[in-house]
DNA sequence: TGTACATCAGTGAACGCGCGTTCACTGATGTAC
DNA sequence: TGTACATCAGTGAACGCGCGTTCACTGATGTAC
């Protein structure tokens, strides 16, 4: 039956909610049509009046979900007027490690991107810019202008890292899970310092 | 019918290499054991009188992969007697990241694996912590002791964030995929040079 | 060494199930008069 | 504003297919005598 169009994007969010957090809890291949679908409240067939297919839903579900976090980011960041340590602190943290289903998607989704279609490859690379953007322009000037770019891409390649080693051995290996992102977030600091020009 | 103890051995061994190569290739949830047991040229059947199931194989066979992976590497240091710096340069490159499905399983499967079983996790954590202490011995004196474990865990967490992302962004921005395996490198370099202590 | 037979690696049909996608149909919405 | 009707979001059955796993069976291997 019909619904207003006010109902049907609507439903179109809810769906893109829905597989968002599906897709980061268990995996692009790891989750059905049908589950997305039976999530937002409605069968999988009206699924494609909003989608063309499951690989369109998933690069714009990447999309959203990564817009969302940012938009957290971002809320989080401008609360505390947060530095480039400050964002590798609290990114690369046991908190955003265990915060799967509404962190970051390039984390949750990392290995996978690779072997899914070209739309799904274009949201992760524009999503991995903006992130990217974020955090150089959180360095301070003490950073000559190259090496910002070049820490800020480093920071979000160890979080991206960092968080999907300590999920992956957190099961059989709790404390190297934790010692994983301290060694990460130290490492990164001390190639901050390292950058930064210090004249006195 | 029944086949040479040898034989059988060699099946094995042929179902392992075949799940470590597609499994890498494909994900672990985008390979059937069918296909398994076709490339080991043998029918699924056979498959379950050498492996209880599918996460048991994806379990042995993540650790036949690493194990080659490893000994490939070992030779490679080996013949020129690699420096940490080396590791660095080889095994954060554009030739590592177009060689998946003979590569570290490590990095072809970091983000799939938090959501396997707990056989496929410890696997995980015996692979990255052996991969650690390669890179840990590969570093000299002049790093004190305890940076030297925290920057081999930063280098191998970069191996695996900086590839993931590399492979990810390859299909829509591949001038991206090469400026994130260099700022990598770099950032580590640096990291490496900060904790170095130079007595003269 | 030769024979009888138990073992078991491998086969292939079958199990129930869920997958992504299509499509005839429904009926409230939105529009044209 | 009231009525007639085209639109189209959503339904649910059906499509063909591949999934992981089981199992009765085969027949060469390995062993006990």
């Amino acid at each position: 039956m019909r619904v207003s169009k006010e109902k049907a994007a609507e439903n179109r969010g809810a769906l893109l909610q829905a597989a968002s957090r599906l897709f980061r809890k268990r995996g692009i291949d790891g989750v059905g049509v049908a589950d997305i679908a039976r999530e937002a409240g409605l069968t999988h067939g009206a699924l494609y009046a909003h989608f063309p297919s499951k690989d369109a839903l998933a690069a714009e579900a990447f999309t959203h979900g990564f817009e969302g976090n940012m938009a957290d980011t971002r809320e989080w960041a401008g609360g505390r007027d947060a530095s480039f340590q400050d964002y590798v602190e609290g990114l690369i943290s046991p908190d955003m490690r265990d915060k799967v289903e509404t962190g970051c998607p390039m984390t949750a989704s990392a290995s996978e991107v690779g072997r899914q279609g070209c739309a799904v490859s274009e949201s992760f690379a524009k999503a991995f810019e903006e992130m990217t953007a974020m955090l150089e322009g959180s360095l301070s000037d003490a950073v000559p202008a190259p090496e910002r770019r070049r820490l800020a891409i480093a920071a979000v390649v160890g979080q991206i890292g960092a968080l999907a080693v300590s999920r992956a051995v957190i099961k059989s290996a709790p404390s190297l899970a934790d010692e994983v992102l301290q060694a990460v977030r130290e490492t990164i600091g001390a190639a901050h310092r390292a950058e930064s020009v210090h004249r006195e």
